[in-house]
DNA sequence: CTGTATGCAAAACCTTTGCATTGTT
DNA sequence: AACAATGCAAAGGTTTTGCATACAG
């Protein structure tokens, strides 16, 4: 296979156990190439060449999740969305109620937060946060 | 039909301009008495009379939602939950990832973030933060 | 060669819609 | 009487599963 997906994608999935293939870097490829989460539909529709079926599709996204590979996000929509995984990038999102449109905030749930519920007696502890307006374009 | 439901419901109901049904009553009575967010599948299972059909049930829970009578919640479950809603009562919520009980967490999003975002534009915002991780019981 | 990944078809699951009927006001 | 609410049946949209085949390591 030629060599035209990153470095980083194919070392991702070594990193997993995960076996090279070309659905994976094309899904992969595509997540990676969008600054606002895709849904499932979304990325089936972006995908090169149009080999992938929905199955499996779903069965990547699914373990690209489990691996925290791709997170995977849930605007209420009726479907999720899927966005690349990063710690270093951690990040939540506005999405305007008009429009649709998805962009990033640069806040994040305090840490206080979290440390209390460390000591109410959770471990492993997550968290989701989305914002919901009408953006200015809307208004 | 005999007055088994809270005033308050049947008060809700005028207020929002809707009739006052036995199933309407029901629902809220169900939802109004869990203490955690209920499906719809639980809502449906909770009804005394057993004498509403889900296509109903669906319709009441959006209306309920559309004026904000119930909160639908999303917690990345494939479903949605429904709780009361009240202004003075607003609260988030941590599931635990093991046994998947849902409980009250008594923080909010700071103030600062929303106003942050109306700088930006942004107008009737709202928001969602959840938390999950693993309960004491379930370590 | 072994086990994973895939495609296809079918099903599962949650939710919505159309329409004729019933109930509330 | 007028209009909203309901039940039933069917469909819609998203995601999952079973199974035989193809592919990666």
């Amino acid at each position: 296979m030629k060599k035209e997906h990153s470095h980083n994608h194919t070392d991702a999935l070594k990193d997993n156990g995960l076996k090279i293939t070309k659905n994976r870097l094309e899904v992969l490829d595509v997540i990676g190439h969008s600054d606002s989460p895709l849904s499932a539909e979304e990325i089936f529709s972006k995908l090169p060449t149009n080999s992938c079926d929905r199955a499996t599709l779903f069965r990547t996204l699914k373990q690209f999740t489990e691996h925290n590979l791709v997170e995977m996000l849930d605007f209420s929509e009726g479907f999720h969305r899927y966005g690349m995984h990063c710690e270093e990038h951690h990040h939540h999102h506005v999405i305007c109620t008009g429009c649709k449109k998805i962009e990033p905030v640069p806040f994040c749930v305090p840490k206080e937060y979290e440390l209390s519920l460390k000591r109410r007696g959770y471990s492993n502890i997550q968290h989701k946060m989305e914002f919901f307006g009408l953006c200015s374009s809307c208004t």
